[in-house]
RNA sequence: GUCCCCGUCGUCUAGGGGUCUAGGACACUGGGUUUUCAUCCCAGCAACAGGGGUUCGAAUCCCCUCGGGGAUGCCA
């Protein structure tokens, strides 16, 4: 068994397609078969090593691995298909000699033409005008200039059968997948559907799990197969993922790129985990599940047929689950990036402190980069203090707090700070939420927030002597003046 | 327009003739834990697109309608 993934370089790998990927990645580990990775860049203008290289980046920050490509190597390559040309050239060549395939010498601009007389009538498909050109019709549109596309001859009265493994038979009849198509452009560069059915026989490919939006291509790539003598392979088409207006996922219904997902701070195992879901269920419902544990489940049959729309929640929400399941010391590198971003100078924290932190906000953050906002509470100099806590902090209630916050760390520099909570009570005599919630705007400047007790203990004597320090000047000593 | 695919809670899904007064998860609501919020735990809300058949019996099989999607490119 020999799977495919077979991208085109022409952006960042986006989310729809890292699901095929995964999913072919998966039933790759499963069925221990040999996974190929094929760069698909025919589109000349569009596509660049560039994208090439993060998608490849990507697809590894992912998790998936292979055996063939453009990197790995292999018995089957070039595995660039800008590196195949000639191969391609052979077959055409061979079509046009049997009468298979001919040259058209229509325009772009004729063919628009005719496109849009017939987008007022009905139904489009190619008039097959230089279906039977004579050699002196050929002579004159040679003489013009013109440069002929190769165009594949399309069988009359043929039926074409998927047995599609996901979506079950499907038939088509070779009158109506739209005419005679191009299969070699007019500047000499083969097309996607001429070429994907040569590229997969010729790297022995068994399987092609692929999005749905190239079962209607399928008819096509199965008639070039016969005409060329090719296998005809399996086949198994994936329902789409749509954003919430149930069109096709796109980058208007947010970030679409898995490059952009990394940046956030989602994790591999949660995009894995929440893309193997969309269109499975594992058995016994189950909802977290290893990578393991889905190879050892998953199967093509059951995938489901319809189109499911991507739930950034849910996602959210998985994500969340696995920064919960990842050990402190997994969890302190990712986090640092965001950290230092937030402006504190990780480097004059000790580890120990650092590792204690991450456990406090970790429940607090369903991103990664969600720490971001958070560290300051504990780890900056001086914390933002937001309105609803400075709102707090101007009310006679606090005054008190704070008088007596400074008292506590002026006059008896030697006081266990453990013991802060409790001379405050005695000493303003508040308790409950009216000595918990003002001394927790003064101490993080939030209103919610992690166990006092914890922030304190990540604080220590001097942390919180420097909070109430700036508080008292800033929100006391200025209101006596 | 034509061809093709699809249609169970708002969303992802389980279910494939009787065990379905339709199960789970996210979201939402309420409660518990907590000084607060988050985590965690418990409970609740909420669906078989519509209409015809077939059958003793249909969410499950068939047909039609409607709805959604994809293809119809010298993109892949």
């Amino acid at each position: 068994m020999r799977l495919r993934f077979a991208p085109s370089p022409t952006g960042f790998l986006h989310i729809g397609n890292a699901r095929t990927a995964i999913i072919n990645y998966l039933l790759a580990k499963k069925y221990s078969a040999d996974f190929i990775l094929r760069i698909e860049d025919t589109d000349i203008d569009r596509s660049s090593r560039e994208s090439e290289e993060s998608i490849l980046h990507d697809l590894r920050w992912l998790g998936i691995s292979w055996n063939e490509g453009p990197d790995a190597g292999g018995n089957f390559g070039p595995y660039r298909q800008s590196e195949r040309f000639d191969i391609y050239k052979r077959y055409s060549d061979q079509l046009l000699a049997e009468g298979k395939a001919y040259h058209c010498y229509c325009t772009p601009e004729e063919l628009e033409r005719m496109r849009s007389n017939a987008a007022a009538t009905g139904s489009y498909e190619y008039s097959g005008r230089c279906r039977n050109l004579s050699g002196e019709e050929k002579k004159r549109f040679i003489a013009e200039g013109r440069k002929p596309t190769i165009r594949f001859r399309v069988p009359d009265g043929e039926t074409v059968v998927v047995d599609d493994i996901i979506k079950g038979r499907v038939v088509f009849s070779s009158e109506n997948i739209g005419g005679d198509f191009i299969i070699v452009r007019s500047d000499g560069v083969p097309v996607y559907n001429y070429i994907v059915v040569i590229d997969d026989a010729l790297m022995h490919i068994t399987h092609v799990v692929r999005g749905e939006d190239h079962l209607s291509n399928t008819p096509k790539q199965i008639l070039i197969a016969r005409a060329l003598s090719l296998p005809v392979l399996q086949y198994a088409h994936l329902s789409l993922v749509m954003g919430n207006d149930r069109k096709k996922l796109s980058k208007r219904h947010g970030i679409t790129s898995v490059d952009m997902y990394r940046k956030e701070g989602y994790l591999p195992e949660a995009l894995v985990n929440y893309l193997a879901m969309l269109g499975w269920a594992a058995e016994g419902d189950r909802e977290i599940l290893s990578v393991d544990e889905i190879v050892e489940q998953i199967e093509l049959e059951k995938l489901a047929k319809s189109a499911a729309i991507f739930d950034f929640q849910k996602l959210r929400w998985m994500n969340g689950h696995y920064i919960r399941a990842k050990s402190l010391e997994e969890l302190l590198p990712l986090m640092l990036p965001h950290i230092r971003g937030a402006g504190i100078d990780t480097d004059a924290i000790e580890q120990k402190t650092l590792l204690r932190t991450i456990e406090i906000l970790r429940p607090y953050c369903e991103l990664i980069g969600d720490i971001r906002h958070l560290a300051g509470m504990l780890l900056a100099e001086i914390p933002e203090y937001d309105d609803e806590a400075q709102t707090l902090l101007s009310t006679p209630e606090a005054a008190l707090l704070i008088k007596e916050s400074c008292n506590f760390f002026n006059h008896e520099p030697q006081n266990d700070i453990t013991q802060l909570v409790t001379v405050l009570k005695a000493a303003t005599g508040l308790k409950g939420k009216h000595l918990f919630h003002p001394l927790r705007a003064l101490l993080t400047g939030k209103l919610k927030g992690p166990d006092l007790e914890h922030v304190i203990e990540i604080l220590g004597f001097e942390g919180c002597r420097k909070r109430a320090e700036y508080v008292y000047q800033k929100f006391f000593y200025s209101e006596q003046q």
